[in-house]
DNA sequence: TTTTAATTTAATGAG
DNA sequence: CTCATTAAATTAAT
């Protein structure tokens, strides 16, 4: 299931949004108490407060974490598979000193939901910072083979002690990378794309 | 954690690399030259260039211009249409006195490119400098709504004169920063918004 | 020094 | 899988 807000991200469509998107392409008149002037800025602001709620995703989800609103368990975060994975296997030690530095100020719990708060609101995983030699290793493959099996992936995990599911992931952001630089170097250098085949476009 | 050359201490290395290596050709014999310690970043690098480049839609026309094809282009300073322009209207003192000293040495010319090379060692966009009417209207809009999709953006950037890009950007950042506010206010008074509702959270 | 525009890339979800 | 998009973590200009 899909959680709230979540739909509204990656369609960027909310009540506001659809709104302010009416509000600012037509300017007709709307029972909302928002104009494209106030939405533009220019108009004097009365009341700081916005007609519509605010569309922050991630502030939803973590009031509704704070606060452990089980009816909104869609919401939940599957902190615990973190909290004992190896996803922090390779963390950075200023993570692990801020960790431990809370550790003097905290409950357990409240430390729990600080660290939740670090990644995002569903959990999202903690961004993976691979190190010189993964990358390094990732690279020298890719060369090879951008379209890695299974087993070698497996066998990519397992000797840089990453998750398969990083190296996969790894290698699909890899692969749209070089893409998007051959589109771009296309788009950048027609000339040399064009005249590859020996033809002669430009003369 | 995996340290650097840590995998080179692994004891079944080049078992392991065999079958990689297997695994990496699949099913043809390999005519190419690398060895296996090279798939694994074992050997030598030779060079530290990056595979792929940089996307500088505002460096096209001097790339294309002045570089022509060149495949370390995303190495190069740009060097014709930021030469009269506004950006370096304010340098800092220190680089004014860098100058001069080399005015001794240097041709004006040479001054000219290692000023340009000061500023455009790599070519990333001018900083944009957004003035108080477009912050505002930008906040205004934010308030409502802070993903605002691509017709708004675009309504945005016409109305304030600026690329649909810098807008999406400045949304990017201005999300970064809502977040780190609230991460901040969270890890600076944490019964508070736990304890805002007045409930017991924990027992 | 601080703030923030710009960049790179890991993670995510839809197609 | 691709592709577009997002957030995280930077870098660098002011």
């Amino acid at each position: 299931m899909l959680a709230e807000g979540e739909i509204m991200a990656s369609t960027s469509l909310c009540a506001a949004n659809t709104s302010a998107s009416q509000n600012l392409s037509e300017n007709k008149t709307t029972q909302c108490s928002f104009s494209i002037e106030s939405i533009l800025g220019l108009e004097q602001k009365k009341d700081g407060i916005p007609a519509v709620k605010p569309h922050r995703p991630w502030m939803d989800a973590c009031t509704n974490l704070v606060l452990g609103d089980d009816s909104n368990s869609h919401l939940q975060i599957p902190v615990v598979s973190y909290e004992n994975s190896l996803f922090h296997a390779n963390s950075d030690p200023m993570q692990e000193e801020k960790v431990l530095k809370c550790e003097k100020y905290f409950s357990v719990t409240e430390r729990l939901s600080f660290k939740r708060e670090l990644s995002w609101y569903r959990g999202r995983r903690p961004r993976t910072a691979f190190n010189r030699n993964q990358i390094e290793v990732l690279e020298n493959v890719f060369k090879m083979n951008s379209y890695p099996g299974i087993d070698i992936r497996e066998e990519l995990a397992h000797k840089l002690d990453l998750d398969e599911d990083r190296i996969q992931i790894w290698f699909q952001n890899r692969r749209a990378k070089l893409k998007r630089s051959h589109r771009e170097s296309q788009f950048l250098m027609p000339e040399v794309s064009m005249h590859k085949d020996g033809l002669k476009l430009f003369k």
